[in-house]
DNA sequence: ACCTGAACACCGTTCAAGT
DNA sequence: ACCTGAACACCGTTCAAGT
């Protein structure tokens, strides 16, 4: 099996390879060509050098996550299933995402999903700024949400950990409450939970 | 201006120094020892390593970001100032509350904050699971628009811009969203609609 | 108890030299 | 057009040696 000519891609697979299973900053121009098993300055012809590699990564991711298609009956079922596939994409590539995000890249990467949440949000009726306003309190919640939680999830043992936090005598006469803040986060029902209410709250007529 | 004997406060007060000015990537041993006039082998002496350098920082801030006093009428309005103050508090020190948040000790720093959101929730009316959910929904949606936010600021002129995303004729038959989406964000105007819209939602008596 | 310089193993990157 | 090793300037960290 032996290597004929390097290529680009070929560099830039073992690179998101590497970032996806160890993070950006396992990923070092030595690592990487002893993975490829060529001299570490051949790396350099092909990608310039670690910055533009980590920026070609991060152009692949924003194109991969692109693809949205919306499911459901009404326009808050479908901004729903909006929000559930992005979260289910950002999830799968949490350090890529974190690139992304890091590069000031990520609006670009949601635009197709903002653009479907501009299409339901126009079918509930809203119209101008008010759409608007929803469209963009929508995609910060599912956004501010998953990166929360990736944190949560990546965090070592919590110290002091909630359950320790919320001993039930601190409560004010709401044992039940300390109970269910002792509890873990169940993420999943808590990212439908706050975006129902949001989604509601948005799309329900102004009130006076 | 002789230097009598190096402390262990003096090295944090220095550290944060460079942190808050240009970010943990720019703290470097050899650096901090210029700074403080010192070898680089000293600090290891006071801190023990670049490690539990940022964690005595991050502990710190953990601190610092601890004290919470909400103001207001109502719960919902206590709710809102407490959503500010914590606003206020991350924005101030962006770095620092990044590495809190990569510690995993986010949910340390908010403990206060969550106390207090438990006591209005519970002022509120609500209790048990529906009070702990509202408390959890509250504390996500404040962080998550916070990290956000800061990573727009950060982020060096998007390409392409949102405002070049948006071109009206894009827009289903609404122009007025269209020229909504193409203004840039107002995260104060964003921050305290969608606060609202999920405060009132989760307050709401349960719908059938 | 506190500070020091020398030394080590790692980085990313450049460059002249090869084919 | 593609690859290479040597060399440079940076890291964090250890350690024996000083006072």
């Amino acid at each position: 099996m032996a290597r004929t000519t390097l290529t680009r891609d070929e560099v830039l697979d073992a690179a998101a390879s590497l970032v996806k299973q160890h993070g950006p900053a396992a990923l070092t121009m030595r690592k990487l060509a002893a993975e490829l098993g060529t001299a570490v300055t051949s790396i350099y012809w092909h990608v310039g050098n670690r910055e533009s590699l980590l920026d070609a990564l991060v152009e692949r991711t924003v194109e991969e996550v692109g693809a949205i298609r919306p499911a459901g009956r009404t326009p808050g079922d479908r901004i729903l299933s909006v929000a559930r596939i992005l979260r289910r994409e950002l999830r799968e590539r949490p350090h890529l995402i974190a690139m992304v995000h890091e590069r000031g890249l990520t609006d670009r990467m949601f635009l197709p999903a903002q653009q479907a949440l501009v299409h339901e949000v126009h079918a509930a009726g809203l119209r101008g700024t008010r759409a608007a306003d929803a469209v963009r309190a929508i995609q910060f919640q599912i956004i501010g949400f998953v990166l929360v939680e990736r944190n949560r999830e990546r965090s070592p043992a919590q110290s002091p950990a909630e359950s320790e936090l919320w001993d039930p005598a601190d409560a004010p006469h709401d044992p039940s409450l300390a109970r269910a803040l002792a509890r873990p986060v169940d993420p999943e029902r808590l990212f439908l939970l706050t975006l129902r209410a949001l989604v509601k709250a948005l799309l329900a007529p102004p009130a006076g």
